[in-house]
DNA sequence: TGCCAGGCCCTCTTTAGGGCCTT
């Protein structure tokens, strides 16, 4: 495993077949880009099937067929494929809490593990953009006024390369704002993860001192 | 058979309940 660089990141989402992995459910797709120097510089993206049936609820919700899924390379493939490209980087989902019990869940599957540091979008932006009318991403890439045009990928929102993007613009866009707001600039991740700890009455002072 | 998550966060709180987020 590559020695952990500070200053990457790599922002991941995965489409699943429902919440929980305690109860039996699987990933079936994922997407990831690698933020350096603020910037995405590569991605990772792919189905990978279950080896069970999802719902019809999961298909109309993510476009993801069980056809699709059914020509797709087995969860484990991918998985070791994956392990290979967020080693070394500090990692970053929306709702941080979700994507990391199915990261655990389905490294395991194939003895890994990911010892590093995972940080959550959607407890920073509580925080950073308070004023936003909800904290799902699609609302947070309109309150914040990001480009919804992909460059990297043809999908859309509930796709996991397309969600793993706006993230990372989301993200990026959080530290601009602290950067423009406070003057502070290349903040190190783990700023960024105490920050989303801490009551929001006591972000301004968090941030100012 | 029938059930079905879990962590965060607010408040009419802490001996609790319910909404927000993720699929």
């Amino acid at each position: 495993m590559n020695a952990k660089r500070a200053d990457t990141i790599v922002v991941l989402d995965f489409e699943t077949s429902g919440l929980s992995p305690d109860m039996g459910e699987r990933a079936i797709e994922i997407g990831a880009v690698l933020i350096e120097g603020g910037e995405i510089t590569d991605s990772f993206q792919s189905l990978m099937n279950p080896g069970i049936r999802i719902s019809a609820f999961i298909e109309d919700y993510t476009g993801i067929s069980n056809a699709m899924l059914s020509k797709a390379a087995p969860c484990e493939e991918v998985m070791k494929r994956f392990n290979d490209f967020i080693a070394g980087h500090n990692l970053v989902a929306h709702n941080a809490s979700f994507d990391k019990r199915f990261l655990d869940a389905e490294l395991s599957r194939v003895s890994c593990s990911y010892p590093g540091d995972f940080a959550c979008s959607l407890l920073a932006s509580r925080r950073i953009f308070q004023d936003a009318p909800n904290h799902k991403l699609g609302t947070l890439v309109q309150y914040a006024n990001l480009d919804t045009v992909s460059s990297i990928s043809s999908g859309s929102f509930h796709r996991a390369l397309y969600d793993s993007e706006m993230t990372a613009k989301l993200w990026l866009a959080m530290l601009e704002d602290i950067g423009e707001r406070y003057g502070i600039y290349d903040l190190p991740f783990s700023f960024i993860q105490q920050l989303s700890k801490v009551p929001k009455k006591s972000v301004h002072k968090f941030i100012k001192d």
